[in-house]
DNA sequence: TGTATGACTTGCTTGTAGACTA
DNA sequence: TAGTCTACAAGCAAGTCATACA
C-alpha cells in the first residue's frame, strides 16, 4: 500500500511539474510588456544631462528665408562689446618666490608672469627647453632692472609655493558650499545675458566667444618655436569694434577707449584684436547656432553635394593628366589624387621658424614618402609619414596605381630629402585649377565630400533594421569612426582611459554574476511553483517577476558590453571633429528618422542647436 | 606671379557641471 | 549625500582660402 501511494504521489508531482512548465512556456513565448521608463536619462548616450540652460527663445527658421545676395552679412548689428580678463590679483604675502634658495619679493608685473609659469608646473610644457627659454626671455622683459640683474638663471627659480597656492585655490573652489557655487553661477549667467548675445537683423543671436583671451604663456603645439612666450594682456585700446552705425555702440570700460569703431557689414565679426605672438588677428564671432554660421555650413555641404555630381569627371581628368607632357600638370594631378583618395589637407606654405614644421599635400617633402615597388604582396606601395595639422602624425601605407608610382619616382629624381615633392605646385595653383573644374571647388571640399559620402555608405552597410537601439548606435559610431580614420582625427587616449575601462569591466562582471544568480533563482522557482501551482496562483506571479528580472539584466548586460566595445574602439580616435565639421548632418538626421532613433542619441543639445536647419529640413529619404 | 593679410573654418586639449554610484 | 567619473563646452591654436597689392 505504502509503495502504491509513493508511486501515485510521484506521478502526481510529475504531472504538476509538466503542467507548470507547459503554462510557463506558453507565457514566455508572449511579448513582455514594455517596462515603464524609470530612468530615461540613463539611456541617453549624449549623457542625458539636464542642463540648466534654457532652450533658445528665438526659434527663428532662418533657412526658410532669402539670403543676402550682395555680399553683405547683415543690415543691423548691435552688441555690448567683449568682456575683458579680470585684473591681476597679487599673491598673498605668505606665498613666496625663491631664487637660489632665498625668498624674493617680485614686482607686480614680474610676479604676474611668474604665476603663469607657476600654474603650469604640472605640465610637460615647463620641462621643454624651448618653452623655458622663451618664457625666461619674455619674463625678463617684465622685470625691474634690479630683478633682471639678480634673476639670471631659470633653473635657480623656485615657483613651488605659487604652484601649491593655485592648487589649493582650485581645491577650495571645489569645496565651496552649494550656496556659494550658486552665487557664482548666477553672476556668470548675468554676464552671459549682458554680453553673450547680440542683435543681428532683428534677431537675438548668441555670441560664440565674448571673452577676450586672458594673458598667459603661449601653448603652441608640437615643436612650436614660440611656445612659452608671453601672451600679453589685451586692453580696450587694442580692440576694434564692429557694429552698425545706427546701433547703440558698446561702451569701453570707464577711463578707456576702443582702438576703433567700424561699421563693416561685409564681415561677420563683432570685435577683433591683434595678438602679439604671431601678429595674427583674433575675432569675436557668433555661435555655431547663429544664422550667419548656419548658412555658411549649409552652403558648404551643398558645394560638396555638387562635387558628388561631377567627381567622376574630375577623376577621369586627373587620371588623364598623369600622362601629361608638362611636369606641373602631372604634379597637380598626383596631388589631387592624394587629396581625393586619402582626404589629405591642401597644405599651404608656412613661414619657416614661425610655426611648428607641419605639412599638407602640396607642401609634402621628399623625406615624407617612401616608395616600394612591392611590399607585403602588394605592388606600388607608397608609405606616408609626416606631421599634419596640430603636429598629428599621418602614417599610412597604400598601394597606388602604376602611373602614380612612376610619376612619384620622377618627382623624386635628383632631390634631397628636404626638397618639395611637388616643386611645381602650391595650394593657390591647385585651387585655381579646381575652380575651373567646378564653381566653388577647393581642395577642402574633397575632404567634406569624401567624409560625408563615407558616412552614408557605411551607415547603409552597417545598419540592420532588426537590431535594437544600442546596436544601431554602435553601427552609427562605427560609421563615424570610419570617417574619423579617413580624416586622421586622432586624440591622446584620455588619462583616465585604463581606469574607466576597468570600471566598466567590473560592472560587466558584476552584471554577469547578477544574471547567473537571477537565472538560478528562476530555475528553482520553476520547480517550486510547479509543486504548488494548483494551490497558489500568487506563486505564479512571483515566477513571472523573476522571469522579467532575467530579461532586464540581460538587456543591461548587453548595453554595457556594447558600451565597452565602443569605448575601446574609440580609444585614440576623435569623433567630434568629423561630426561637427565634415559630416552633412542631414545624413544623420535621415538615418535617425529611417530607423526610429531619437535624434538626441546622436546629437547633444549644442549639436542639435547647430544643426537645427538639418533636423528641420531632412526627411528619412534624404540622399547626400 | 608672389607675398601679405584678413576672414573664417577646423581641431585638439582641458576644466568643470552635473550625472552616477556607493 | 558626498565622492567619483565623464560628457560637454570653452578655449584657443592652427589650418584654408580669397583678396589686395607690389
Amino acid at each position: 500500500m505504502k509503495q502504491f501511494f509513493a508511486f501515485f504521489h510521484s506521478i502526481l508531482l510529475i504531472l504538476l511539474l509538466f503542467l507548470t512548465l507547459f503554462h510557463f512556456a506558453l507565457r514566455t513565448s508572449q511579448d513582455i510588456k514594455p517596462k515603464k521608463k524609470l530612468k530615461e536619462k540613463k539611456e541617453d548616450p549624449a549623457g542625458g544631462k539636464k542642463r540648466s540652460k534654457k532652450e533658445p527663445e528665438d526659434k527663428w527658421k532662418w533657412w526658410e528665408e532669402e539670403r543676402y545676395t550682395d555680399g553683405s552679412k547683415w543690415r543691423f548689428l548691435e552688441h555690448k562689446g567683449p568682456v575683458f580678463a579680470p585684473p591681476y590679483e597679487p599673491l598673498p604675502e605668505h606665498v613666496r618666490f625663491y631664487y637660489d634658495g632665498k625668498p624674493m619679493k617680485l614686482s607686480a608685473d614680474a610676479e604676474e608672469v611668474a604665476t603663469f609659469f607657476g600654474k603650469m608646473l604640472d605640465h610637460e610644457y615647463t620641462t621643454k627647453d624651448i618653452f623655458r627659454k622663451n618664457f625666461f626671455k619674455d619674463w625678463r622683459k617684465e622685470m625691474t632692472s634690479e630683478e633682471k640683474s639678480k634673476i639670471t638663471d631659470l633653473n635657480k627659480c623656485n615657483f613651488g609655493e605659487m604652484h601649491e597656492y593655485f592648487k589649493a585655490q582650485s581645491e577650495a573652489r571645489k569645496q565651496m558650499t552649494k550656496n556659494d557655487k550658486q552665487k557664482i553661477k548666477e553672476e556668470n549667467e548675468r554676464i552671459v545675458q549682458e554680453y553673450g548675445y547680440c542683435v543681428m537683423d532683428n534677431h537675438k543671436e548668441r555670441i560664440g566667444n565674448f571673452r577676450i583671451e586672458p594673458p598667459g604663456l603661449f601653448r603652441g603645439r608640437g615643436d612650436h618655436p614660440k611656445m612659452g612666450m608671453l601672451k600679453r594682456r589685451i586692453r580696450p585700446e587694442d580692440v576694434i569694434i564692429n557694429c552698425s552705425k545706427d546701433s547703440k555702440h558698446p561702451k569701453p570700460p570707464p577711463g578707456t577707449r576702443w582702438k576703433e569703431v567700424r561699421h563693416d557689414n561685409k564681415v561677420t565679426w563683432l570685435a577683433s584684436w591683434t595678438e602679439n605672438i604671431q601678429g595674427s588677428i583674433k575675432y569675436i564671432m557668433l555661435n555655431p547656432s547663429s544664422r550667419i554660421k548656419g548658412e555658411k555650413d549649409w552652403q558648404k555641404y551643398e558645394t560638396a553635394r555638387r562635387l558628388k555630381k561631377c567627381v567622376e569627371r574630375i577623376r577621369a581628368q586627373y587620371r588623364d593628366d598623369w600622362k601629361s607632357k608638362e611636369m606641373r600638370i602631372r604634379q597637380r594631378a598626383v596631388a589631387l589624387y592624394f587629396i581625393d583618395k586619402l582626404a589629405l589637407r591642401a597644405g599651404n606654405e608656412k613661414e619657416e621658424g614661425e610655426t611648428a614644421d607641419t605639412v599638407g599635400c602640396c607642401s609634402l617633402r621628399v623625406e615624407h614618402i617612401k616608395l616600394y615597388p612591392e611590399l607585403d604582396g602588394q605592388d606600388y606601395v607608397v608609405e606616408f609619414d609626416f606631421l599634419g595639422k596640430d603636429s598629428i602624425r599621418y602614417y599610412n601605407k597604400i598601394p597606388v596605381e602604376k602611373r602614380v608610382f612612376k610619376n612619384l619616382q620622377l618627382f623624386l629624381e635628383n632631390k634631397q630629402p628636404e626638397d618639395d615633392l611637388f616643386d611645381r605646385l602650391n595650394t593657390s595653383i591647385l585651387n585655381k585649377h579646381l575652380q575651373e573644374l567646378m564653381d566653388g571647388l577647393t581642395a577642402k571640399v574633397f575632404r567634406t565630400y569624401n567624409a560625408s559620402i563615407t558616412l552614408q555608405q557605411q551607415l547603409k552597410e552597417l545598419t540592420t533594421s532588426e537590431d535594437n537601439v544600442p546596436a544601431k548606435i554602435l553601427s552609427y559610431n562605427r560609421a563615424n569612426r570610419a570617417v574619423a580614420i579617413l580624416c586622421n582625427h586622432q586624440r591622446a587616449p584620455p588619462k583616465t582611459f585604463e581606469k574607466s575601462m576597468q570600471n566598466l569591466q567590473t560592472k560587466i562582471d558584476a552584471k554577469k554574476q547578477q544574471l547567473s544568480a537571477a537565472k538560478k533563482d528562476l530555475k528553482s522557482a520553476v520547480m517550486e511553483t510547479g509543486l504548488v501551482y494548483l494551490m497558489h496562483s500568487v506563486f505564479f506571479r512571483a515566477l513571472e517577476a523573476k522571469k522579467k528580472t532575467v530579461a532586464r539584466i540581460s538587456e543591461q548586460l548587453m548595453k554595457l558590453e556594447v558600451q565597452a566595445t565602443d569605448r575601446e574602439e574609440n580609444k585614440q580616435i576623435a569623433l567630434g571633429t568629423s561630426k561637427l565639421n565634415y559630416l552633412d548632418p542631414r545624413i544623420s538626421v535621415a538615418w535617425c528618422k529611417k530607423f526610429g532613433i531619437p535624434i538626441e542619441k546622436i546629437y547633444n543639445k549644442t549639436q542639435r542647436e547647430k544643426f537645427a536647419w538639418a533636423i528641420d529640413m531632412a526627411d528619412k529619404d534624404f540622399e547626400f
